[in-house]
This record gives C-alpha cells, sequence and structure tokens, in this order.
DNA sequence: AAGGAGAGCAACCGCACGGCT
DNA sequence: TAGCCGTGCGGTTGCTCTCCT
C-alpha cells in the first residue's frame, strides 16, 4: 500500500480495525487500484469517514467524497458503502419469510430491478436483494425447482426468448394430488414442442457451447443479448400451473422448469437438498443417492411396470386414507391396451402428476429426438440409468401417461449416461451410489421375493422401484416455495402407525433431510410430506404386498 | 482432525442509461 | 450536443464459513 497524499484516510490507516466481517465473506484482499485509490474491504474507520461526511453533506456527489473527506476510495465505493451498510435504518441479517413473498411478487413484476424492489423492501439494498435472487436462483437450479410459486404470476415482459428446445407447456389447471381427484375434473395440460436440432439433447453435458439461453439470473428487461453458459435456460413464465383448491392447502403455481439442468449442477453436492433414497434397512449407513430434489408424488402416479411383464390390472384406483391425514387418491390407471413400442409419437392425454405433485393431463408431441431417445433407452438394458428411464418411458408409454418428472427421470438418465459415457460401473455408482445401497437393494430384492405372493410382475414392478430408489430424487414439499431451503421436517414419521408395518419404519425409506438452520418447515409442509410418505408407503405395500 | 469443495457474502468492475449543465 | 455525474445492473472476485469425505 502506498501514500496517498496526507489524507485522513492515512490518519485512519494508523488504527485501522478489522475490516468488516460481518458474517463470511468479503470483497477480497485490500489492494490499491492503479488509481491510487484503495479497494477491498472497508475499516470502520473509513465507515465512520464516510458516516461522518455524509452526516454533514448528505447524500450524493459521490465523487466529491474522496476530495473532501480525504478517504481514498472512489465516490462509486463510498455510494455502494453507504448504500448498502452504513446507511440508517438498514435491516441485516436474513431475510425473513415476509420479506422472501415480497422479493419473490417484486422480481414477478419487475424483473431484475434490484433498486425497484430494494425501495419497497424497506432496510433492504438493492445488492442484498441481488445476491439473494441469485443464490435462490442457483439453489432452485440445482434443485431442479422452479423459481415462482403459483400465486405470484410473473407480469413484466420477457425480453429475450427461449431458443433451446424445450417442452414448454401452454396451459395447464392441475389438481392437488393430496385432494380426491373429483370426477370429470380431469386437467387439461398442453406442452408446446419447440423444434430441436436432432443432435441436440436435453441434459447432455456442455460438451459444445449451449445456444444463447435466457438465463434465471438475467433480467427479463434486459436486452443485450446474453450469453450465459452457466446454466440452462428456464422460462418462469411457461411453466405448468396448478392449483391446490383446498383451505387448508395453498394454491400455488408450479411453474414446471423447461428440462433443464445438466448434470453438472443436478448432481452437486447440495447441502440443502433433499435427498431420496432406496428403502431404509438395517445397516444401511449413509443415504448417498446423487440425485437431487424432484417431486415425490409423481412417483405415485407412474405405472411403473416392467414392460415384459405387464400386470393385468386395468384403471384402478385406490384411495389411500390415513387416520391421521387427509385421504387422498393416486390415480392408478392401468391400461394394457397400450399401442406396442416402439411409438413415433407419445400422445398423452391421461392424468399424472407434476413435479409439484400436481395431477396434469398432457396433451403433447414429444420432439422427434426425445421419443427416439426413449426408445433408445428401452433398448438399452444394461445400464441402470437407462434400465430406470425405459421403465418409466415403458410405463409412461403404456398408459399413456407421462409426468413432468417422468421427462425429467428420463433426461437425467441420459444426462448420466452421457456422463458415464456408457461406463457401467461409473453408473452403477451413480444408481446405487455404493456398495452398501447396492447391497440393501439386493436385500430388498430377496424380502420382496420371499414375501410377494404374487408372480413375477409384482418382482418385476419392484425392480423398477428399486431402480427408481435409485435414481429418483425426493419430492419437494409444496410449502417449499417460500422456503428456499427444500428441505422438510422429520416430523412426518413421529407417531403415525399402519396396519402391515411401522409406518415409521415406512416413512423411513423416504428420509428427508432435516438441517436445523431452516426452522420455517411449517406444519403444513409436514402434513403434506407426512400425507405425501404415506401415501407412497401404503402405494407400495399395496403393490408389493 | 485435516483437507477439500461448495455456499454465502461483500465488494468490485464494466457498461449502460438518464439527468443536468 | 457533448460531457459530467450519479445510478442501476450483470457479472466477477476472493474471502470466510460450513459441510463432507
Amino acid at each position: 500500500m502506498t501514500t496517498n497524499n496526507g489524507s485522513i484516510w492515512e490518519l485512519h490507516r494508523e488504527g485501522m480495525l478489522p475490516p468488516d466481517s460481518s458474517g463470511g465473506g468479503g470483497g477480497g484482499h485490500v489492494v490499491e487500484g492503479s488509481d491510487g485509490l484503495k479497494k477491498g474491504p472497508w475499516t470502520a474507520a473509513e465507515d465512520q469517514t464516510l458516516m461522518q461526511y455524509v452526516r454533514k453533506h448528505g447524500e450524493g456527489n459521490w465523487n466529491a467524497v474522496q476530495r473532501n473527506s480525504g478517504l481514498n476510495r472512489c465516490g462509486k465505493s463510498c455510494r455502494l458503502r453507504w448504500a448498502n451498510h452504513l446507511r440508517p435504518n438498514l435491516k441485516k441479517g436474513v431475510f425473513s419469510p415476509e420479506e422472501e413473498r415480497r422479493i419473490l411478487e417484486l422480481h414477478a413484476k419487475y424483473g431484475n430491478k434490484w433498486a425497484r424492489m430494494a425501495s419497497q423492501l424497506p432496510g433492504r439494498t438493492d445488492n442484498e436483494i441481488k445476491n439473494y435472487w441469485n443464490t435462490r436462483v442457483k439453489r432452485r437450479q440445482r434443485q431442479c425447482l422452479p423459481l415462482y410459486p403459483h400465486d405470484i404470476k410473473q407480469s413484466h415482459s420477457q425480453a429475450t426468448s427461449l431458443t433451446i428446445p424445450s417442452l414448454t407447456p401452454l396451459t395447464t389447471t392441475t389438481q392437488n394430488p393430496f385432494q380426491p381427484i373429483t370426477n370429470g375434473s380431469t386437467p387439461t395440460f398442453s406442452f408446446q414442442t419447440q423444434t430441436q436440432s436432432p443432435t441436440q439433447s436435453h441434459h447432455l453435458p456442455p460438451l459444445s457451447p449451449p445456444p444463447p439461453s435466457l438465463s434465471p439470473l438475467s433480467s427479463p428487461h434486459q436486452t443485450k443479448p446474453t450469453t450465459l453458459t452457466s446454466f440452462p435456460p428456464f422460462d418462469p413464465i411457461n411453466t405448468i400451473t396448478s392449483s391446490f383448491s383446498s383451505s387448508s392447502t395453498p394454491s400455488f403455481t408450479f411453474h414446471r422448469p423447461a428440462p433443464i439442468l445438466g448434470a453438472p449442477l443436478c448432481h452437486k453436492r447440495y447441502r440443502d437438498s433433499i435427498v431420496f433414497s432406496p428403502p431404509r434397512f438395517p445397516n444401511l449407513k449413509r443415504n448417498t443417492s446423487m440425485f437431487r430434489t424432484r417431486s415425490m408424488p409423481d412417483i405415485a402416479s407412474f405405472q411403473l411396470t416392467d414392460s415384459n411383464s405387464m400386470p393385468a390390472i386395468a384403471s384402478l384406483t385406490r384411495t389411500y386414507s390415513m387416520s391421521d391425514n387427509p385421504s387422498f387418491e393416486f390415480p392408478m390407471t392401468f391400461d394394457h391396451s397400450f399401442p406396442p413400442l416402439p411409438r413415433s409419437q407419445f400422445d398423452l392425454s391421461d392424468n399424472f402428476l407434476s413435479p409439484a405433485g400436481s395431477v396434469y393431463s398432457v396433451q403433447s408431441e414429444l420432439p422427434s429426438n426425445q421419443v427416439s431417445q426413449t426408445q433408445l433407452q428401452i433398448s438399452i438394458g444394461n445400464n441402470l440409468s437407462s434400465v430406470a428411464g425405459a421403465t418409466l418411458a415403458a410405463a409412461a408409454d403404456e398408459t399413456h401417461s407421462r409426468s413432468g418428472l417422468l421427462d425429467d427421470l428420463l433426461q437425467e438418465a441420459d444426462a448420466l449416461e452421457a456422463y458415464g459415457g456408457g461406463n457401467n460401473s461409473r453408473t452403477t455408482n451413480g444408481i446405487l451410489g455404493s456398495s452398501e445401497e447396492k447391497h440393501v437393494l439386493d436385500g430388498y430384492d430377496q424380502w420382496l421375493q420371499s414375501t410377494s405372493s404374487v408372480d413375477g410382475h409384482l418382482y418385476s414392478m419392484h425392480k423398477d422401484f428399486s431402480k427408481l430408489f435409485g435414481s429418483i430424487p425426493s419430492s419437494e414439499s409444496v410449502s417449499d416455495w417460500y422456503s428456499d431451503s427444500g428441505e422438510v421436517s422429520n416430523a412426518h414419521s413421529s407417531g403415525i402407525t399402519d396396519v402391515s408395518l411401522d409406518m415409521q419404519q415406512m416413512a423411513s425409506m423416504f428420509p428427508a433431510d432435516a438441517t436445523a438452520e431452516h426452522g420455517r418447515a411449517s406444519s403444513f409442509r409436514e402434513e403434506e410430506q407426512l400425507s405425501y410418505h404415506m401415501g407412497m408407503n401404503k402405494v407400495i405395500m399395496t403393490q408389493y404386498s
């Protein structure tokens, strides 16, 4: 550090206090720019100087601060410091749920207009909001979750359009999967299939530069071209909208992400995410599923059957009622009139559950390459990820049903496959996570074989489940919309019993990560998780017992 | 217990834009 | 009209902290 003309700053330096260390991070080490101005963390002395100056002269004309106060900082830096840290009535600390909610609303309304948003969030700065938003975006991207809750409608215009082909939902009306499905209320849902290059594939690793895309981090108002490569495109506008109609169940919009998140993001370690693991048995030490959040309710809607062992169960719908939980139904329509594989097109019109747990009905044509991908997966039996994908594809095909999760699972399987380069060992590790889990699944195999009174159909269904357990990420609670953590409470496992199985044990088959720092888990979330898990457990119990 | 990886954060830079002179 | 200034924003950097192995 060099001289600075004997300014007040020089005096401050004599008693330089530790840089502001208000909780992690920092702007880097202290450096001096080519213009002799200091950079880096501000000291308390600098803060004092700046505060005194502003108190005396008021805000504005920041370039004069350096001249008049002796602060060896550029005006811009002074303004930033004042605005972000020294200004009175600044609210520090984590955002409250109300503030988070407000940010969502404001962002939906204004886009990346941080200052504008900050003006409506007393005590919060634009930088703070920006950091929060970017963190949220990254987090939810990692979790493969949409950004906006249902009741927050994005009202700002979209300046850029997606250029990456994707399934773009057009219209949807959905239903709470935790609500009984009423007669004749089949929701409708449409996908707009954008053109896709035959060589393009969702979720492929970025081996080549991705096409220009709308970044979730970019401002919808922004007019300059964005070529962000860090994130796959997510269009929060073109999303699924679902509605929870129950008074006890908040209404929300599920902004279903376009097929996004290649393996790198999805498979990165994420401390907040929910992890879904195979059924837990004794000696299972850890939960190493590398897959991240998706919605468990989808699983319940799948027709998890081996394509060669389709059970002759037609149109069965079961109602699962827990004494402590609201009843709900999982539509389980087994339609064995499905056309033979392969099919050139998906004609999807039946109900299925959304990634948010809502029931969708789809009228869609998938991109041709996606269909071919599916077919390819079906033909690849050795690769577990492909098996899982093929299983799901077959199930979807057979039932004319296909959910967003199904798509995503297939695509994640693609991604895995692409990442593993067809390496079975990697795939094995990836799906099963570890030899421990494989052992667990093997044990589960034996258990099912010994307990199943039916023929091999159920066993193959079980195998499909097992594969899914290894590959399907966990659910997201609806109430996680306003919680970035995506964490859920484990409270669902308490005090619940079932006729045939200890439901606590069953619930433990669907472990939900609970991290102490997030105490915002509402009772609703717990109920929801509980309801879901109970439902899933029932499904499994019914299928395999 | 130690090291690595990742998350979160403060601060910075470059650019763009608008108001004022 | 041009230049200055303040402001807003996207993106980046580098630090600390936390978690995982």
